[in-house]
DNA sequence: ATCCTATTCAGATTTAATCTTAATAGGATT
DNA sequence: AATCCTATTAAGATTAAATCTGAATAGGAT
C-alpha cells in the first residue's frame, strides 16, 4: 500500500520551520489543492471556494501559494495569459513546461539530467536551491507546417 | 576587428521573415538596446525616449519587444518585482539566472550542458525552440546564515 | 494625385496582484 | 474565566503592468 498521496507532511513542516500556523485556511488550500489535477491559477483557485463552507478570501490565497511553492506541495507551471500557473506535483512528479508561442499549446518534459545540472550549477554559487521556473518557448510540431 | 558589435542584422533578418518593416522607431529601439549593459524592462527604455529626438510610444515598445527576444538580440532576463525584465545578449553572451527569494540579489550563470539537453528535450517533441526562460528560486549564500 | 495597408500614437482600459484597515482566532497570562 | 497579545484573515480599495481602442501617419503601389 502507498503512503498517503496528499499528505500535508511538507506542507506542515515548512509552516513550523518559518513559525507559522496551520490554520483552517491554509488547511483548505492545501486539500482543495491536493486534489487538483489540472494547471491552475491563484483567482481559479479561489473562485473554487466560493458556495463551500467558509469563504476564503483572495488575499489568504495568493499569501498560501508561495507556502506551497516552497514546501513542494506545487509547482510552478504554464498556462494561457499573463497569470501566473501553478500546478500539484503528483504522480507524475516534477516536469516542465514548453509553450508554442502561436497556439498557446503545452507540452510538459521530464529531464533528469537537467535537473541535476541546476542543482550542481546552484551548489557552484553557494545557492540552495528551492524551486524553479524553466520554460521553453518556440513552435510546436503542428505550428511549423512545411 | 570584431565584426560590429551591435548589429541590426538578425533583427532585420526576422522582420523580413515576418514581412515586417524596418521601421524607424523599430530601429531607434534597436539601437537604444542595443547600448544597454543591465538589465531593464519594458518601461524604463520606453522612459529611455522622453526627451530624446522623437518620441516613442509605450505601445510600440511593448510591440518590439517581443521581436528582439525572437532575433535573439535580448534575452528574458530577472529582476526585482513582477515586471517582466530583458537585457541584450552581448559579449557575455547568453546566459540564466539564480533570484534569492530572501533578499532578491540576482545571479548570472552559464551551463552549456543545460542548453544542449533543452535542444535536445524540444527535439524529441518536434518542437522548435526560439527562447527560454530558466530562473532558480532559492536562497543565496550570504542568506544562508549560520 | 489617390489609394491602400501596415504601423504608430495617446490615452483609456483591463485586471492580476498587492495593500489597507478592521475584525477574528486562539494561545498566554493573570 | 477574563484579559491581553500576536498572528492571521476578510473585504474591498488600490496599484500598475500590459493591452486595447480608435484615430492619425507613413510610405509603397497604382
Ligand atoms: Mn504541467
Ligand atoms: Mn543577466
Ligand atoms: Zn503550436
Ligand atoms: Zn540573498
Amino acid at each position: 500500500m502507498e503512503a498517503a498521496k496528499h499528505s500535508p507532511a511538507q506542507f506542515q513542516a515548512l509552516l513550523e520551520s518559518k513559525g507559522l500556523k496551520y490554520t483552517y485556511e491554509r488547511k483548505m488550500i492545501f486539500d482543495e489543492v491536493s486534489h487538483l489535477k489540472e494547471h491552475f491559477d491563484a483567482d481559479s483557485l479561489y473562485e473554487r471556494f466560493k458556495g463551500k463552507g467558509r469563504r476564503i478570501s483572495r488575499d489568504t490565497v495568493y499569501r498560501t501559494l508561495p507556502l506551497l511553492l516552497e514546501s513542494h506541495v506545487i509547482q510552478k507551471s504554464a498556462g494561457a495569459g499573463k497569470r501566473e500557473f501553478f500546478e500539484r506535483i503528483g504522480r507524475k512528479g516534477h516536469h516542465d513546461h514548453m509553450i508554442c508561442i502561436k497556439c498557446g499549446k503545452i507540452i510538459e518534459f521530464q529531464c533528469e539530467e537537467i535537473e541535476k545540472l541546476q542543482e550542481k550549477k546552484a551548489q557552484e554559487f553557494g545557492f540552495k536551491l528551492t524551486f524553479h521556473d524553466h520554460r521553453l518557448f518556440g513552435t510546436c510540431k503542428d505550428c511549423q507546417h512545411g
